[in-house]
DNA sequence: CGAATTTGACCAGCGC
DNA sequence: GCGCTGGTCAAATTCG
């Protein structure tokens, strides 16, 4: 299968799928597998340019969509008289008839050209609304730029593409805090490792693959290892980002209680019962989760001596070749690129859980903003869900085997993400439809558990996060058949984005995070709190 | 021998 | 207050 599969990867765009090795046996305990979404990474192109276009052809569709709407109506309005003057046919003259067929006709025309007029004119108004959101975003870019890091702002960072070795080098790791400063930096953290993972490794993941490892970031172990050692010494620059919360009293304090019970959970097809995320992970413990025979595991980050970041491991009950990842909390500590795309992704996701979670007015008005944002697309691929215990923002990159395309219909999107490697076929697609809600597919949120509401979030309306984040993923996504990491913490970072002003930059933020393989985001409220104290399975692997 | 994992015990929150 | 469940701790065990 692993081989079949890993084949199917490079050259078939439809379904995604990580190079796995199901082959567990004769592996002791110590050897984990791991799935590795950002094994290899490429750059793409201009993301600003593509997302204008994107707008562009957003408020065409959109207009379309109006337009079609009202032609509905006519045809309807139509259909109806045209029945009417049927029945009336019998016995009476024709004459008559078809003078009123005419004048109806007529009227009806008038209609319709008075809605096309209409339409036109909502057109208008879109595109002025769409023509100053960018003139403003690209003030909040230059302001973000003026203030913090002149050097990349845009999360375009052709540049540090080109030279990402470089850039890695510069920067090897980067802080992760919600601040909206350092959005930029998130965003960009994808794209800097994708490159540089080109560079260096592609041909070791086939390696990892072989091994049996999935894994987010390509040289990860490596990365890791030289960190942990320096991170051992708290000492570093990104004291200054940390514990913002010293200072300050209830607000940051609620913020941060708020943050903790965020969990992003990704949730991936694979085989591996690991998903490498950059991060160096301790189990703490394993337990029998009621309701699933799959034992759930428990990590925690062992990249700086303090990091509050834990993590559940677990596969989907129903279908186990479903991994289920669980984030809580944020990394207290630099991280290796290959670790910036999920730790950005679960940042984001928690920080749009702390937004749509509040309970405030501010909560609705964000849940109210993402649903008309993203309107335009409609599938469920993220789901956010504020319900009670664990506000939760599941990324389901899981996909149904069949539907991977890419389905541009107004109603209705499915994203499916092409896992190979068919770099070169996406630049193009992704380009364009990434931006155009596509991507994203559907962003569902809800209070309750049991009914999410589902909303659709185009990613165009929210903020210059939201577009560097965007652009980041589709460089990632573009890019890299391990795009699934880049695409949730694009997807999150957009969700997030949306309401910067509650998140801090308090390291204290948990976010689960669940990743499947197939691509699809899904945001779904905890509500599989089963458990029972013991152990139930001999195997090391929560979900065998 | 140090580090990582295993796994039973322990604790806290929640519903009854 | 009690039991259940999720989550964590930490001693014992295993691995390299
Ligand atoms: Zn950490």
């Amino acid at each position: 299968m692993d081989a079949a599969a890993a084949a199917a990867d490079r050259s078939l765009p439809t379904t995604i799928q990580f190079p796995l090795n199901l082959n567990c046996s004769g592996d002791k305990r110590a050897v984990i597998d791991e799935m590795d979404f950002f094994a290899e990474k490429k750059q793409d192109d201009d993301p600003v340019n593509t997302h204008v276009d994107d707008m562009k052809e957003d408020s065409k569709n959109l207009a379309g969509l109006e337009l079609n709407v009202n032609t509905g109506l006519n045809l309807l309005t139509t259909n109806t008289s045209s029945d009417q003057s049927v029945v009336l046919d019998d016995g009476i003259s024709s004459n008559m008839e078809d003078k009123r067929a005419k004048s109806e006709m007529a009227v009806l025309q008038a209609e319709l050209q008075r809605m096309n007029t209409e339409n036109q004119r909502l057109r208008d108004v879109l595109n002025q609304v769409t023509s100053n959101y960018k003139t403003l975003q690209m003030h909040l870019v230059t302001i973000m730029q003026q203030d913090q890091k002149p050097d990349n702002i845009n999360g375009q960072l052709k540049h540090a593409v080109i030279d990402g070795k470089a850039e890695e080098n510069k920067v090897p790791r980067k802080f992760m805090d919600l601040g909206l400063a350092s959005r930029a930096t998130d965003t960009e953290e994808p794209s800097l490792s994708s490159s540089s993972q080109d560079r260096s490794g592609s041909s070791r993941d086939n390696v990892e693959v072989a091994s049996k490892e999935i894994v987010l970031g390509k040289n990860v172990d490596s990365e890791e290892r030289r960190i942990s050692g320096r991170e051992d010494s708290p000492d570093h620059g990104w004291g200054s980002n940390k514990f913002p919360k010293f200072s300050s009293s209830k607000n940051d304090d609620q913020t941060e209680a708020t943050m903790r019970k965020a969990r992003v959970s990704v949730r991936a097809r694979s085989e591996a019962p690991l998903i490498t995320d950059g991060c160096h992970w301790r189990k703490y413990g394993q337990k029998m989760a009621k309701g699933n025979p799959c034992p759930r595991a428990y990590y925690r980050c062992t990249m700086a001596a303090g990091c509050p970041v834990r993590k559940q491991v677990q596969r989907c009950a129903e279908d186990r070749t479903i991994l289920i990842t669980t984030y809580e909390g944020n990394h207290n500590h630099p991280l290796p690129p290959a670790a910036m795309a999920m730790a950005s992704t679960t940042t984001s996701a928690a920080r749009m859980l702390l937004s749509g979670s509040m309970s405030s007015a501010d909560g609705l008005m964000n849940s109210n903003f993402l649903s008309r944002t993203l309107l335009p697309c409609s599938s469920s691929m993220a789901t956010i869900s504020a319900s009670a215990p664990f506000p939760t923002v599941t990324l389901d990159l899981t996909q149904p085997p069949n539907s991977l395309q890419f389905q541009k219909p107004q109603n209705h999107f499915h994203l499916q993400f092409p896992n190979g490697s068919p770099a070169a076929q996406l630049p193009q697609i992704f380009g364009q439809t990434l931006y155009n809600q596509s991507k994203f597919s559907g962003l569902q949120m809800s209070q309750d558990t049991e009914h999410p509401a589902q909303l659709q979030a185009p990613a165009m309306h929210q903020t210059t996060d939201v577009l560097d984040t965007v652009s980041a993923a589709t460089a990632a996504i573009t890019a890299d058949p391990n795009f699934m990491a880049a695409l949730a913490s694009a997807i999150t970072s957009i969700i997030g984005g949306a309401h910067p002003n509650n998140i801090t930059n308090n390291n204290t933020s948990l976010a689960t995070t669940t990743t499947t393989s197939t691509g699809n985001i899904t945001t779904t409220s905890n509500s599989n709190n089963n458990s029972s104290n013991k152990v139930g399975n001999n195997s090391n692997f929560p979900g065998n």
